[in-house]
RNA sequence: GCCGACGUAGCUCAAAGGCAGAGCGACCGCCUUGUAAGCGGUAGGUUACGGGUUCGAGCCCCGUCGUCGGCUCCA
């Protein structure tokens, strides 16, 4: 892909945007769907604002939520201020997506035992009957309220100014300033709350975690103690949420990744850099080879590049200049300075570069599983999700303006085509539209390809949300997210127009008219890293891929060992089949083969016995548990073609 | 990068400043098994790395590296 790596680093929660964001089929989720954490987004304050207008049930229920969400971090608050009197400070506690968090400024640090105080501490306030009461005040009466509070007190200027909410977002209308109290705490704050802290389940809250969080977000302000907790209305609705939390972390892919030896990160290589082991390399390859093979059939070229380039290169495209500090320090060769590539697109221009085009050969679509590195720090590291070098699935389509609209049409079928393919079938995308100051080309010139992006959107039918001023500065781009089977949003897919690279490399082809015109330039990866997908690929199926895709799709098991020979028989039947098949031959008993392959996720057992050898079958047992009894193998390779063609 | 927690056998984890352990896995042997773990034995360690305090450090202190939870970043 191309000068776009926003999609590529991007967290896989959806996280505010400064711009304004216009759904245009709403989604039922606008928070993030991120475990435990992820922020109150501009979206839901705007829900929570405009509440007087007709709701449906379920956002009537959401909205009670954030009450209730948003009480329960008043009453932490209280807590901790009586854990620390006089010196604790607080700065904002709003509900999130499946909880609420509260950041304080303390004296020391907070420790897991001191979680278990306040719990327990906020258990007594909420049996205590208090009623949430709310009062309007003047800015000076705020500010003699919380004199003490330096963070309230930041607060209420922006209030005042009319400027800013609390956090740090322009407000719209008339500001007025009120306070929530309760017990014996009193907070500014907008609310809305619940009506007495009786609407708190004591059986239905729990703290979850301490972090650091920077005051309003910005790394060079004080550095605050965050507490996330987590509401319900119920003990049974805390439990299911616990329990998906908990479910999550099975998923977790660098679990998983090590249970079923997938790949690796060695401390004698590096952070963020990947080893795929075998059973991991299978199934990225088996990936790779059913996108290659859909590329071939697509209309696009291979192209292959090196690894770096001289800094002249880089200068030119301009990332010396705008990515530098993704970049890792040039290399010395023969006085001459090259860099790592963080992107492809410099290459795949050069290739459309050594030659002169003619509108004829348009439009050209040049592929590569490029590998890129790039600079990043060392706490946003994460698995497989967010690393230092990987591949992408990328390519650069070049094209006449009047190939445009259809060249968009097709490259977002074909996206959706393959994350469908992979069993990813709850998608949504982002536009976003040029900034009004930070952009290149001119705002005409933004019109055809936004408006070719939408419509292609529309006529994809899958619901999209327009981003306003949300691209960078060198054109519109469309952003695929996939919904996985626990609800989790990721992003894989982005489709990116580039008004500089044509400029800066002076991209040029001959038309019919014999003159040089510009080419389109648009910077697509699809799956987006191979490192990323592949993260996503496991939590989506805990491991158990799809039959296509397992790295081993059957063990066989013969009870003893005088079905050995038997057993190595069937296996290079159904290898000579293209199956991918195991034979367990440890002295084991057939029950703990059976629960090896299992714990494996190996999709197909085959048991095999007296009774099978003399019927000349195996006996069939799936990874569900489902036991299929003996089969003739000719029908078992009959049943795997099937599902594998399916890819069930 | 920042705040906090953590780093012990291949893996999961024990071990109040006083002999570094268990289970699983690996290896060897016995068993020859019928749908989620048979039995016995053996090997396996510079307790991440470097320094310090102490009669004595896995444990306390400092630094480095790494991991985890967040924040920031990923125009």
């Amino acid at each position: 892909m191309g000068n776009g790596s926003a999609p590529l680093t991007a967290d896989r929660d959806g996280r505010p945007k400064a711009g304004r964001s216009i759904w245009v089929e709403p989604r039922e989720r606008r928070l993030s769907p991120q475990k435990g954490g992820g922020r109150f987004d501009s979206e839901s304050k705007r829900f929570a604002r405009d509440r007087r207008c007709t709701m449906s049930k379920k956002q009537n229920h959401e909205e009670e939520l954030h009450a209730l969400r948003h009480s329960a971090a008043h009453v932490m608050a209280q807590a901790v201020m009586e854990m620390f009197p006089g010196e604790a400070k607080i700065a904002i506690g709003p509900p999130i997506e499946d909880g609420f968090y509260y950041d304080f400024d303390l004296p020391r640090a907070l420790t897991p035992e001191d979680l278990e105080t306040i719990e327990a501490r906020m258990r007594e306030i909420v049996a205590g009957h208090h009623a949430f009461t709310r009062r309007e005040v003047s800015a000076d009466e705020a500010r003699t309220m919380f004199a003490e509070q330096e963070y309230k007190l930041e607060l209420i200027d922006g209030l005042e100014a009319g400027g800013e909410d609390e956090y740090g977002e322009p407000l719209e209308g008339e500001v007025e300033i009120s306070v929530y109290e309760h017990d014996a705490f009193v907070d500014l704050c907008r609310g809305p709350h619940v009506g007495s802290t009786d609407e708190i389940n004591p059986a239905a809250f729990k703290l979850l975690s301490v972090a650091g969080a920077y005051w309003r977000g910005d790394e060079s302000r004080p550095m605050l103690q965050r507490i996330y907790g987590t509401v319900w209305e119920s003990a049974d609705d805390l439990e299911q949420y616990l329990w998906k939390l908990e479910e999550a972390q099975k998923r977790d892919h660098r679990r998983l990744g090590k249970e079923l030896d997938l790949f690796s990160v060695s401390d004698e290589i590096g952070s963020g850099l990947i080893l795929w082991h075998p059973k991991g390399g299978m199934v990225r390859k088996l990936a790779e080879d059913f996108c290659h093979a859909e590329h071939e059939k697509g209309g696009y070229d291979f192209v292959y590049s090196p690894h770096i380039g001289k800094a002249h290169l880089w200068q030119k495209s301009g990332h010396l200049d705008w990515y530098a500090e993704n970049m890792y320090a040039p290399l010395d060769i023969e006085g001459q300075q090259y860099y790592l590539k963080p992107m492809n697109c410099p290459f795949h221009i050069e290739i459309y570069k050594s030659r002169t085009r003619s509108y004829r050969d348009l439009p050209l679509r040049y592929a590569e599983w490029g590998t890129v590195y790039r600079y990043e720090r060392s706490g946003v590291l994460h698995g497989l999700l967010r690393v230092r070098g990987f591949t992408q699935d990328d390519a650069h389509l070049f094209c006449r303006p009047d190939q445009m609209p259809e060249e968009i049409d097709r490259v977002l079928q074909f996206s959706l085509n393959i994350l469908r393919a992979f069993g990813f079938e709850d998608i949504h995308s982002y536009l976003s539209t040029r900034h009004p100051e930070k952009a290149a080309g001119s705002p005409e010139s933004w019109e055809a390809p936004t408006e070719a992006l939408r419509e292609a959107l529309e006529r994809a039918e899958i619901p999209y949300q327009i981003d306003e001023g949300e691209a960078t500065f060198y054109g519109p781009k469309i952003d695929l997210k996939v919904k996985d089977a626990l609800g989790r949003e990721w992003q894989l897919s982005t489709i990116q127009f580039d008004f500089n690279l044509p400029e800066r490399f002076d991209l040029a082809y001959v038309g019919e008219d014999g003159k040089e015109h510009r080419p389109y330039m648009i910077h697509r990866a699809l799956l987006g890293s191979m490192e990323r997908f592949m993260g996503t690929l496991i939590e989506h199926h805990a491991g158990a891929f799809p039959l296509w895709l397992a790295p081993v799709q059957a063990v066989l098991i013969p009870i003893a060992d005088r079905h050995h020979d038997y057993v190595h028989a069937v296996a290079e039947s159904l290898k000579a089949e293209g199956l991918r098949v195991e034979v367990d031959e440890r002295s084991d008993r057939m029950n703990a083969k059976i629960r090896d392959a299992q714990m494996q996720k190996v999709p197909y057992m085959l048991v095999v016995g007296d009774r099978e050898i003399e019927a000349g079958a195996v006996a069939v047992r799936l990874r569900s548990g489902e036991d299929l009894g003996p089969m003739p193998v000719e029908d078992l390779v009959a049943r795997m073609r099937l599902e594998i063609e399916a890819h069930a």
